[in-house]
DNA sequence: CTGAAAGCGCTTACAG
DNA sequence: CTGAAAGCGCTTACAG
């Protein structure tokens, strides 16, 4: 009783020393008649605290509302329970479904999340890297491998395992979540090029630090010119990743020549591939039987849309609970290092392709 | 040069007392001969520090790539420079624009952020933002004000300043950045009353933890009952803000008496409105003809389809960014107290709705 | 302008 | 099973 009535008023002589009225584990301790090391025993390692000392902990704690400081945690400990993710948008639904099944997969492993966008810019990169670093990130995952070296050598001198998520490359000495672009594309080229297409045009989101995009871009080319077929610059189209552009990309690439036009439309993803059937739909040209058209991605609209359109699906959703359950093993220590997943993206063969047209 | 080297087997000598190797302040200290006050000036108040020796000290920490602890500087200055966010779900564009605004803007603000979801279960945000407030959040955004009454207690009692989005809502005493769901909702419903429908039908997404879509409703309903028009229950549909459902629910509007059949169908959001008129083209039916219909959101699909849909556009970007001005200034503390901002979207009246049918 | 030292709120050997 | 006390890496009056 009398206990009670000395803790009390010795929270508020605290106070006067500087503490914000803030309730402590120290006050905690008062309350319930126990030293500080019982009140942290008790809430992180209750087995070793005899049942009823325990229960007046926490019977204390409850009537303070006490809520552990992180920070004095953190510094006690050296563990934070913080990751970090770092993506290039939310405004990309692949990014924002990546983060979504990141942060539920990390609060299960009692981890939350810092965010950071780069919107394409290496430097920003770096800098929302650092701010997480100075935070105490236990983990941290990558979208994309474009970021500065001093990003990775960073990372590596203090020890802080991450993870690279969407790519998934065998020539970088990083750990991967992601499948490998360059061989989705040739994959998808593949199949323009069994149809019988040999005239090709592509639309492309920016390559510049974007290495997935680069990647497939170059799976396509590359599987082109195995054939012996060439994607000329004139029919190559690169820009914003929007309908729009899509659009606009699809009117010039069909306004040449009949005999110079191409059949087969290979898109970076579903948003340039749809816009560009909107535009035919406004030509009066429809897919596959004036041409033929993929995208990337399996949007919710690809499949509904009319043609139901030929693309690829990955699943970001998982790609994100596989990284939250990688660095939740190595943050609490049970693996020593990020192993790799590669992600086996679906091929969704719809209505968009289709043999090249006979009077081709 | 002696001083160098006691620092560096100094700093091994600690590392046998615990310090995970880590360079702490008081090496960047010992490299330049300071005291760690000097250090922590340097970085802190650098007018306070004589030039040279400001110099020397940068030339320290570089020289050992110090990264200062968040957990220390946090505990110290009872600062810990991070704003966190719940909101629920980063798989509706809405909310992901939103965290973009948010995250880039508090960045500009030296703020890190915290990100959680919910998945729409209140009890999931309450358990977020404790984390959130055990990591000493500086102040914290919620989207949408459906969060256990023990949340906004803990918050208050904690003192942290918060701020609601996406809603705006004059009958509740907290700040908001959004707009009035049940004034939109009203507008909308104005429009099609004013072309002269009188026979109404909706599709909505789940009315459940989710005060926009019920003030959506009601605005919807009290606005038909001024004018005296019903909407019946049979006409309403409510189920998951997908494509699919929106298409399904269209075929069952449509499925009834030729002369009970709605001629307006209001839509929780663009989602349900583009499954819709998705399904009415698998119908032979078309807007504005046959019917009129409307969305919210205004995706980018939305002014691009046939017929381009009418909708309401909010900008969600530019709710992050003001939600992270405000807590900008609340945390730094020029302001003690977060204002509101009502938003005003836009309707855009386009091809999808107009006159009500003559033969209807 | 600079430094010695206390203190922020926890955890964790260590001793009993 | 429990407690006294040192220590985690910083900041900040205070004194000079």
């Amino acid at each position: 009783m009398k206990n009670k009535k000395t803790n009390k008023s010795g929270s508020s002589e605290q106070r006067a020393r500087g503490n914000k009225g803030q309730v402590r584990l120290a006050d905690v301790a008062a309350l319930a008649g126990v030293s500080t090391a019982t009140v942290s025993r008790t809430f992180n390692e209750p087995q070793k605290v005899k049942k009823e000392v325990r229960e007046r902990t926490l019977a204390a704690a409850a009537e303070l509302n006490w809520i552990p400081n992180a920070a004095g945690k953190a510094l006690a400990s050296s563990r934070t329970h913080i990751a970090g993710a770092i993506i290039p948008t939310l405004d990309d639904e692949i990014y924002a479904r990546q983060i979504s099944g990141l942060q539920s997969g990390l609060s299960e492993h009692g981890l939350t999340l810092f965010l950071g966008c780069t919107n394409y810019d290496p430097q920003q990169g770096l800098n929302q890297a650092t701010a997480m670093l100075t935070r105490g990130v236990e983990a941290l995952v990558l979208a994309g491998e474009n970021y500065p070296d001093d990003l990775f050598k960073a990372l590596e001198m203090r020890k802080v395992p991450f993870l690279i998520t969407y790519s998934y490359r065998k020539d970088l000495p990083f750990a991967f979540v992601g499948f490998d672009n360059h061989a989705a594309f040739s994959r998808i080229t593949e199949h323009f090029l069994s149809l019988g297409h040999r005239k090709f045009g592509a639309i492309f989101q920016p390559l510049e630090n974007n290495s997935r995009a680069t990647e497939r871009l170059r799976g396509l080319k590359e599987t082109l010119a195995q054939a012996g077929v060439a994607l000329s610059e004139s029919n190559l189209r690169v820009g914003k990743a929007s309908l729009d552009f899509g659009a606009t990309s699809f009117k010039e690439l069909m306004s040449g020549d009949a005999s110079d036009r191409p059949t087969a439309i290979i898109c970076g993803n579903d948003a340039l591939a749809l816009g560009a059937l909107m535009a035919a739909k406004d030509l009066g040209l429809s897919a596959p039987e004036d041409f033929s058209i993929s995208g990337f991605d399996d949007l919710a609209m690809s499949s509904r849309f009319s043609p139901k359109l030929t693309t690829m699906k990955v699943d970001n959703q998982r790609i994100g609970s596989l990284a939250a359950q990688i660095l939740g093993e190595v943050a609490k220590g049970s693996v020593d290092k990020s192993r790799s997943i590669e992600i086996k993206p679906e091929f969704h063969i719809r209505e968009s392709t289709g043999p090249v047209p006979q009077n081709s």
